[in-house]
RNA sequence: GGGCCGGUGGCGCAAUGGCAGCGCAGUGGACUUUUAAUCCAUUGGUUGAGGGUUCGAAUCCCUCUCGGCCCA
């Protein structure tokens, strides 16, 4: 909707003291403005800028404490708050005639000199008051703030001005990547972009999004892993390479799932999982050192401690402990899935073994597992992408990472054997065929690749978003993801 | 997909069948060191959408929609 045929009083009143500011001969938008210190420096250097004028530029946010001849507010900028304070006998007649004209919302530069104020608050009192944008549409209340979680979301924008402790997990994020990308550096990984359109979404078990190339009259999927790709580099030579991107998986919303999210993959060359292990251990625990302080973090009403080492559990033997199944014993496929609906869980009739032994993690394993904790030896049918272990190959050497009841991360001693793994593709084939629609695609191009000589190879994949919620302490992902997916209001202008 | 809870002015909330209200913000006024400033006055509503029951619906019923939490 047009502003100026917004029927809002809040509206109409702002667009009045916008014509007020150009009235006055002044531009409400003026390109640019010469801040010399942010927030955080006039505060902290307040003795050494004693007498000295300085100019500070921000979102003026809460309320104008206007008392007639003066007045106080306070501006929002990268670093903080900081309270100004206008004075009549100090801004001049014009100036103190500007200041009449600010909103909450509004974008200002401030010159003037620190001051402290009777309770001995750092303030700026302003010489100069520059509009650099005039906000038409309020913001939420300054007392209780914007608590909609609906409005937090769809208008991020808006949370991040109110909500201190919103600004706050994104900057974490920022800092947990950025450290991320520090440890792998100066362990020798290099950093690669490799693509998102994919003719065969392959290297997990999941869903993808289809799209259309027009110029080659093909499908196209929308990456659901690195994983083949980062494997192809490994081939080639690149004997530690990782990628941080986004992945995207056509499954349901919830706390812990976002359509699209971000993954971590690494793979290191002559290494295999238990070095995977011993990375991820050290990279979370470091970074949490780091940029938190500490090992011992909270997490809704738990307290998680990173220090390593982990618990390593075996997956068998987690399974019987929570659920009182034992898959192994239990080698009719049959047989499993009476003995699982026994159990009171809702199955598909089609479910094959692999999917009958996820959802006994899931439902009755994961929970427990708040303390970081791998969980090692997978049967083979549920992973078609990792090394048999030598000493016994019905099972694979791959683990699982649980940390706050969610997986963390995934990783194995990739399958490096171009027969078996052809052997694995076409299993998984044939349990698509099946009816198991999360079944592994076979990407021919791939096996090829592999089938010029793959080195022994370990490699691990951590999601991010979830790794950011354990390290916030946010127990929902739409908390750790500026814009998460929601469903689209209907009609056009609805809400606004 | 199922269960439970919720959507009321810009924001935060009340009103459970009987005049849609409160706080903040806004507007007008007083006040030149306030901190949720204070004091006086005051504007603003298609109660998420549609239908039904009723003399009367924010409230009860039905359908739809959006969100949260839990489950699948």
């Amino acid at each position: 909707m047009f502003l100026e045929t917004e029927a809002s009083d809040l509206v109409q009143a702002r667009l009045r003291k916008l014509d007020g500011i150009r009235a006055m001969g002044i531009d409400p938008f003026p390109p640019k403005y010469e801040r010399t210190h942010l927030s955080n420096e006039v505060v902290g250097g307040f003795d050494s800028l004693q007498g000295q004028e300085v100019r500070v530029a921000g979102r003026l946010v809460g309320a104008v404490r206007d008392m007639g001849g003066s007045g106080f507010a306070h501006i929002l900028d990268s670093a903080g708050r900081i309270q100004i304070f206008f004075r009549k006998n100090t801004l001049g007649a014009e100036g103190f005639e500007l200041y009449r004209l600010l909103d909450t919302g509004d974008f200002i530069g401030v010159e003037g000199t620190p001051m402290k104020t009777r309770t001995g608050e750092v303030t700026v009192e302003a010489t100069h008051l520059t509009f650099l944008s005039k906000a038409m549409r309020p913001l939420p209340e300054k007392w209780h703030g914007l608590t909609d979680v609906e409005t937090r979301y769809r208008q991020r924008y808006l949370d991040l001005i109110s909500n201190e402790e919103a600004r706050d997990v994104f900057a974490l994020r920022s800092r947990i990547i950025a450290a991320t990308r520090r440890f792998l550096e100066a362990r020798d990984f290099v950093e690669v972009e490799t693509p998102l359109l994919q003719a065969v979404a392959a290297g997990a078990a999941a869903k993808p999004f289809e799209t259309f190339f027009n110029a080659l009259d093909s499908t196209l999927y929308l990456r659901i892993a690195i994983e083949l790709y980062l494997k192809r580099c490994i081939v080639g030579g690149i004997e530690r390479v990782y990628e941080m991107g986004r992945i995207f998986r056509n499954e349901g919303l919830s706390t812990k799932h976002n359509p699209e999210f971000t993954m971590l993959e690494l793979y290191q060359a002559y290494a295999d999982y238990h070095d995977m292990m011993e990375l991820v251990e050290s990279l979370a625990s470091s970074v949490a050192q780091q940029l938190l302080g500490t090992m011992h973090l909270k997490w809704g009403e738990h307290e998680i401690d990173l220090s390593p080492p982990w618990a390593r559990r075996n997956l068998r033997e987690l399974v019987v402990e929570y659920s009182g199944i034992d898959y192994v014993e239990i080698g009719d496929d049959r047989a499993l899935l009476e003995a699982v609906r026994a159990k009171g869980l809702k199955l598909d009739p089609g479910w094959n073994r692999a999917k009958l032994i996820d959802e006994l993690v899931s439902e009755f394993v994961e929970p427990h597992l708040i303390q970081p904790t791998f969980i090692i030896d997978y049967p083979v049918e549920t992973t078609p992408l990792a090394k048999r272990k030598a000493d016994d190959p019905s099972v694979v050497e791959r683990f699982e990472l649980y940390i706050g009841g969610m997986e963390i991360a995934n990783a194995f001693s990739e399958l490096n054997d171009p027969i078996d793994q052809r052997r694995r593709f076409e299993e998984q084939v044939l349990q698509r065929e099946l009816g198991d629609d999360e079944a592994q695609a076979l990407d021919e191009d791939f096996l090829q690749a592999v089938e010029h000589g793959m080195p022994p190879t370990g490699g691990l994949g951590i999601g991010i978003d979830r790794l950011v919620m354990i390290l916030g302490n946010r127990t929902s992902i739409r908390e750790v993801i500026l814009f998460p997916q929601l469903r689209s209001r209907a009609g056009p202008a609805a809400k606004d």
